[in-house]
DNA sequence: CACGTGATCTGCAACGATGTATCCCAGCAG
DNA sequence: CTGCTGGGATACATCGTTGCAGATCACGTG
């Protein structure tokens, strides 16, 4: 069916393994020979068949990447930005989505999955680093989204702690004192929710405000647990000026819940989140966030990975690059 | 490196057609042979590797999917669905990024990218209904997004006409007469723009109100083009009372210009979308849009590309299902 | 003029699985 | 006892490409 090497071979008259050798641009071909087989090339319309090369090769040039779901959009843009680093370097990108179970976590990380892809790019949510490590093959795998954190594991990571307390240093200097955390429970200490957490306290530390758990109310990182953490607030009675959503949706949900409620943001209770996902500047209010570094993020991710992949770099050293992060001020917290 | 089905094969004391047989639910094989292959299986660790099951079976269990960007919250939501929809059925996604340009569109369509799947998905933008077909191989293809719509080629439709019709037809239920719309221009006819925009006319026509072309205005379909037409039509003058976002992502930058510069949403200016991404219902006011059937355009569309892949279904015969929409009222035009 | 050298091209095997044809054997009818 | 049937397993070729090891040939050198 397909037109193949040896269709191109016979109708430029030469071997096989000379058309194998144009394509990949080998050295030491004449320019006469080279163009009568890019000319069969060209007239058969001869595409490469990139099953029988993986195959051939070892090499997919696929990376996997593995996150919970592309409706997040926060991911959805990580994930473009991912795709086209990717592309750039030669590699295409499949992606797969986890929905956030462990299960599904782990069979993307051991399963067939991989042997469709040269390494791996992983947002893990519901895997600790000791079972990633259990679970992983010897296959590349360079993890993102700093949920997990582990001196053994190539990683990019944001600067979850920094950030956060960035953001609420500028909620501080506003001259809110009782600002709500959307997203995280009292006791964490790890994961994104737990570094963030840490950043908020830390930046209060230094401001001299006590830290009070009732400000800390958990919920699911999505919009509507956002909105359904802030009435739960609101509903409690605890009085509060300000509001900090671990991540950029948490924070539209909450902000949303507050514009319902008959709330004035900023003058009664100012807004911020975290992420500054491409929604964040054209909500009403414009939200007050931080900008984790995203593209920066998948560059260096791809890079690491790539390089993981293709032996370059030290091979030994695990490497933990860290993104710079930037607050962006706007309308719901200026 | 990897175990084989050799190893596998030796291990278990069978021949390697024997543990080929196993895995592919081959009927006739004495339990105990099969329980001996899959023990050795289990022991070393055996992953079928899947390329070359696609060499050789000249299937690769995966769909592409072409669209613009990932970043775009539609695409981004379409595409999990899609995800799904595949996974379910054995098949996984590859999702290119055409960035909108024709030329990555047309490379998509013949390229290589083409032998890693067994079929396309493909949101057109920039190609027509000739291009497409010039540059399409032999393999299944089922378009979406109906930008482009031709009798010759499979594709899910949306109800543009009737979903825009349905919009407009509720903004003037609520009393409004000068709707503008943003994301079209004038003469269009064709494309999701074109048929949208008739859809407007048609309950315009339907209700006895003229048609102004000067409430018509031409912009990308993303937040800022939204924000800058309501903006050029703002400094223009001209009065309105209603605007009409061709997509949610438009009708979202525009209300957040609309309330930038201090009008009333909805009292002074009601607002409606198209699309009713997951951002319309926590927008502030929430977005009143219309739902175009994302779920049942995932479905349809990998049910059918799937069912030209794998040859059931009425093989010559051009396949076109149209999605149910619903209007969806929220507070922006109640 | 024989010979080394490097440019140019070729043949064969192999990547890891599956399709096809075949073989072996137990059970059973004639 | 022979021949047939069909379950259960196997051997071999094959998918389309690339790695490796040569083969060939022109050319300059001593």
């Amino acid at each position: 069916m397909a037109v193949t090497m040896n269709d191109v071979a016979r109708a430029a008259g030469v071997s096989l393994k000379t058309v194998s050798n144009v394509i990949n641009d080998y050295e030491f071909i004449r320019p006469a020979t080279k163009q009568r087989v890019l000319d069969a090339i060209e007239e058969l319309g001869y595409e490469t068949n990139l099953t029988a090369r993986s195959l051939r090769s070892g090499k997919t040039s696929m990376l996997g990447l593995v996150l919970a779901d592309l409706s997040v959009p926060y991911y959805a843009e990580l994930a473009s930005d991912i795709m086209k680093a990717a592309w750039a370097r030669g590699y295409r990108v499949l992606v797969e989505q986890s929905g956030n179970e462990a299960d599904h976590e782990k069979s993307a990380l051991q399963g067939q999955f991989r042997s469709l892809t040269d390494g791996l790019l992983f947002i893990p949510l519901s895997l600790d680093a000791e079972q990633i490590i259990r679970a992983a093959g010897k296959k590349p795998l360079v993890l993102l989204g700093e949920f997990v954190q582990d001196p053994r594991l190539d990683m990019v990571l944001i600067q979850n702690h920094e950030a956060s307390a960035a953001v609420t240093a500028h909620l501080l200097a506003g001259g809110r004192r009782r600002i709500a955390v959307l997203g995280a429970h009292d006791g964490d200490t790890t994961g994104s929710n737990g570094l963030r957490l840490n950043g908020y306290k830390a930046a209060l530390a230094a401001a001299g405000v006590e830290y009070d758990p009732a400000l800390v109310i958990g919920c699911e990182w999505r919009r509507d647990g956002g909105a359904d953490a802030i009435a739960r607030l609101l509903d409690s009675g605890v009085a509060f000026d300000a509001v900090f959503g671990l991540n950029d949706v948490v924070a539209l949900g909450a902000l949303h819940e507050l514009l319902v409620r008959g709330k004035r943001v900023p003058d009664e209770i100012a807004v911020a989140g975290f992420d500054d996902i491409d929604e964040a500047r054209f909500a009403s209010p414009s939200l007050t966030t931080v900008e984790p570094g995203r593209a920066e993020i998948a560059e260096r991710a791809v890079e690491l990975l790539i390089n993981r992949i293709e032996g370059k770099g030290s091979a030994d050293k695990v490497e933990q690059p860290e993104a710079e992060f930037s607050l962006r001020v706007r309308q719901s917290a200026p």
